[in-house]
DNA sequence: AATACAGCTGCAACTATTCGCACGAGGTCG
DNA sequence: CGACCTCGTGCGAATAGTTGCAGCTGTATT
């Protein structure tokens, strides 16, 4: 939980507030070195503390703060929910996600540094492009398509 | 409807079938300038014809398969729904979603030519993206955020 | 025109996520 | 320390979108 102080901290002077329930949030998120989804999240919650509640819809209304301020980023690899992971440099790289047969590719980070400056230069807009998916169709896929046609 | 006979020429070909329901889906999309709902085409669907009925369901997947074959763009506006429209030229652009404010900016397309090239050349993925939405906070919450701090 | 079968469709149940509301609890000020 | 106000939480209901399954239909073949 200390890696935070400071974030915890910056967030306090906003006059955002840091209940419990976020403190466990973020604690379980900060033990995983993979995505969690909300339901694994809530399962890793009350397996470490089995006397503890704590409501789906608040552990989504966390995850939507954390994410808000850029302490969590929320992703989709196609599937039917969303995963979230603590923005740190072990999820720093993007994913492509083929529609077709679901395999994930991470991709260097510094693949969307330029669109994210052109939209800063142009219009101002602080994209936040950290941890995301691209979608489409992978090498594979797309040779098997041309193969049908 | 015409407009499309070759593209379901293509589809048949590949052995996809094109069923009423199918027709009429795309006959809504083709009339409209603007992004739809899935609610908002179910609902023209009835008002054009009352005497026909068609599965939500059936309309889910209707736009899940014409966006996989690229006929139709399935976008997030930052709101609960998707929205769907024709990939033709009067949706040529992207869109810049700000979190906070939920302003929509349409920025031009060839901002993400760079990325889908290099995604080609490195990794052989053909990603999709036509009439996207890039999330974040536009100049006035940014300034606004600033104030805050 | 009849056959055959893969691929659609309708239906109803199901999932992930959101929302309204009444109550509870962080943080601040004195 | 206690009051106060704002914001967060739990709860239950609502929403968008998905899925399993059994029956139906587009399409190719004859
Ligand atoms: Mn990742
Ligand atoms: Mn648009
Ligand atoms: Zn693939
Ligand atoms: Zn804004």
């Amino acid at each position: 939980m200390e890696v935070f102080t400071d974030l915890v901290e910056q967030l306090r002077r906003r006059g955002e507030r840091l209940t419990p329930q976020r403190r466990l949030v973020l604690e379980i998120l900060q033990n995983s070195e993979q995505h969690l989804s909300a339901e694994a999240i809530a399962r890793a919650i009350v397996l470490r503390y089995p006397n503890l509640q704590i409501d789906q819809a608040t552990i989504y209304r966390t995850l939507k703060w954390l994410h808000q301020h850029d302490l969590v980023s929320e992703t989709s690899l196609g599937g039917n929910h969303m995963v979230y992971s603590l923005l740190s440099a072990h999820h720093n790289h993007h994913h492509l996600v083929c529609d077709q047969c679901h395999t994930v590719i991470e991709v260097e980070p510094e693949l969307l540094v330029p669109v994210a400056a052109a939209l800063q230069e142009r219009y101002g807009f602080q994209a936040r492009l950290a941890h995301i998916s691209l979608f489409g169709t992978c090498a594979a896929c797309r040779l098997q398509d041309e193969g049908e046609v």
